[in-house]
RNA sequence: GGCCCCGUCGUCUAAUGGUUAGGACGUCGCCCCUUCAAGGCGGCAAUACGGGUUCGAUUCCCGUCGGGGCUACCA
């Protein structure tokens, strides 16, 4: 690493809507290796391309950052739901600093690195066309490369809209050190002379990104693997500059399932859909930290202090990891256990218990007792907020017993459903002689009293979670019972008793 | 097609020349037990393939195969 200079990293999201796991981690990995190094993390917006703006696009990575509980050093706040800027090397919007990238440009054409080009999108998309056609590689044939000075001049004039091209060196190659990879290099001959700004005076991502991350003192970019291609024009354009090129550091890729780079389309992509859906803001966090990365230890429950005290890119993998679900049930389901070491939510919210009782019947909700008993049931057995939108199935016979054969109150060990319903007969008299009023803590004694006297506890447990629940597999017959209340309890043992004949 | 990157259980990974190739998730089985779930215990499961280098390769080199990314006036 450079001896002194301290570090200056930065996240620099396009606010196209939602923000990505795969962004996110790549924030997160930024943010723990300014904090490791006692440096800078910052971040920049880049908003360059106009056609894919969204309202609130910027407000909503600030906001979700927050949420997970990344602090920046300098850019954009939210402040009030408005954004507002700190920092001594602002402004951190791209779309402010238009100027900077048209001096910058005319500066690069003005040294000969860098030319207009007048060639129309149709022209361009026919010999795109033309060059697949004929099974070569793809490319701006640089035909503008050659004009002269007065033809440029007249043609700008004369209103022609033009873009600013990179005069691509040819012959050579360049290479670069990637702090993960290693030695990487490219023939430039194969580089395209690609655009600069664009012909409504917007920079593309390559251009603005380089100038921002010198203007800015970047160290490190840290950024995913889709930009490994495109390093060496960028690592041309900084010597072009004749500035300082900062080191890299390409994450592998988020992978789908079939190992494709992670995309809406197969599932939930953005951190926001995970945190809406009940997600602790920790378990994604520590999710996705240990993908593509981890401390060589055994420890699999990281907090974000650990993984800051932890961190080191080198430990970084070249492989794409597969955005596995179970995984982060299992995180999730973790922290839901265990609330003293989640350092974000507050102890005394819980998301997930609120989205549960959406799924509560309007008739139960009215009775608080019932309600409470029905949320701690559901809770205890769902395996993960993915499971949430799914209780209507799971717990579909809260709702109804699903029609059953009275066999199935048979307990294996009884001869004849005749002792299923002596059974339940006498579970009946003794409930019923429960008052509304102690009917939460009466009933799980009384049943189990009774059970104890039976001697064999399945012969009245079997048949009551049969006639409460309609199914063979079941939450145990007090605790439905508690959900269902009273009345429904000792009608669904009504029930089942007429059944038997 | 061209360029670049990658390749340890199904998944996330540990082990960078010498391990019975370790852990976690999932899965399967057992125990517990009123069913299920939970919990406890245990099992199955991997170095892509072929050549080298070496006394010895998961580890270093080459090739093959496989996967992925990029190939825009998007980032």
């Amino acid at each position: 690493m450079e001896t002194g200079k301290k570090v200056r990293v930065r996240y620099a999201p396009s606010p196209t809507g939602m923000m990505h796991v795969g962004n996110f981690r790549t924030a997160l990995y930024n943010f723990l290796f300014a904090r490791k190094h006692k440096g800078v993390f910052y971040i920049r917006i880049e908003d360059t391309d106009q056609s894919r703006f969204v309202e609130g696009g910027a407000e909503n990575i600030l906001r979700t950052l927050v949420a997970m509980g990344i602090e920046h050093d300098e850019g954009p706040f939210l402040k009030n739901d408005h954004i507002e800027q700190k920092g001594d090397f602002g402004p951190y919007l791209q779309s402010q600093r238009l100027i900077i990238y048209q001096q910058s440009a005319n500066q690069l054409i003005a040294s000969g690195k860098a030319y207009p080009c007048f060639c129309v999108p149709e022209r361009l998309e026919k010999l795109r066309q033309e060059q697949e056609g004929a099974k070569i590689p793809t490319g701006y044939d640089r035909l503008c490369r050659k004009l002269g000075a007065e033809e440029i001049e007249k043609r700008q004039t004369a209103g022609e809209k033009f873009v600013v091209r990179f005069k691509m060196p040819q012959g050579d190659e360049t290479t670069f050190e990637d702090m993960i990879r290693g030695k990487i290099s490219f023939q430039n001959k194969l580089l395209d002379d690609y655009v600069l700004l664009k012909s409504d005076g917007y920079p593309t991502y390559h251009l603005a990104n380089i100038i921002d991350d010198y203007l800015m003192g970047t160290t490190h970019v840290i950024r995913g693997e889709e930009w490994l291609p495109s390093t060496p024009k960028h690592v041309l354009l900084y010597k072009a500059f004749d500035w300082q090129v900062p080191y890299f550091a390409h994450l592998p890729l988020l992978l789908n399932p079939d190992r494709s780079k992670l995309s809406k389309r197969q599932g939930d992509v953005a951190v926001e859909d995970y945190l809406a859906k009940g997600y602790y803001p920790e378990a994604v966090l520590n999710f996705v930290a240990l993908l593509g990365w981890n401390p060589g230890t055994e420890q699999e429950i990281f907090s974000l202090d650990d993984l800051t005290k932890e961190f080191s890119i080198e430990r970084i993998h070249k492989s794409g990891a597969i955005f596995d679900h179970n995984k982060l049930n299992w995180l999730d389901d973790y922290y839901h256990k265990h609330k003293e070491n989640r350092w974000l939510t507050p102890k005394d919210v819980d998301l997930r218990r609120e989205l549960i009782k959406e799924f509560i019947p309007a008739h139960i909700i009215s009775n608080a007792n019932a309600a409470t008993a029905m949320l701690g049931m559901i809770e205890q057995r769902l395996h993960g907020p993915s499971d949430i939108p799914h209780i209507p199935e799971l717990f579909s016979f809260l709702e109804n017993t699903p029609p059953y054969d009275s066999t199935l109150l048979l307990w294996k060990k009884m001869k004849s459903l005749a002792e299923a319903k002596t059974a339940l007969i006498k579970i009946k008299e003794i409930i019923s002689h429960i008052n509304e009023n102690d009917w939460d803590e009466r009933i799980e004694i009384d049943v189990m009293d009774l059970a104890q006297k039976y001697g064999d506890r399945g012969a009245v447990l079997w048949p009551m979670r049969v006639a409460l629940s309609g199914l063979d597999k079941s939450p145990g017959p007090v605790e439905i019972a508690k959900s269902l209340g009273r009345k429904e309890t000792l009608k669904r043992i009504d029930e089942a008793v007429a059944k038997i004949n």
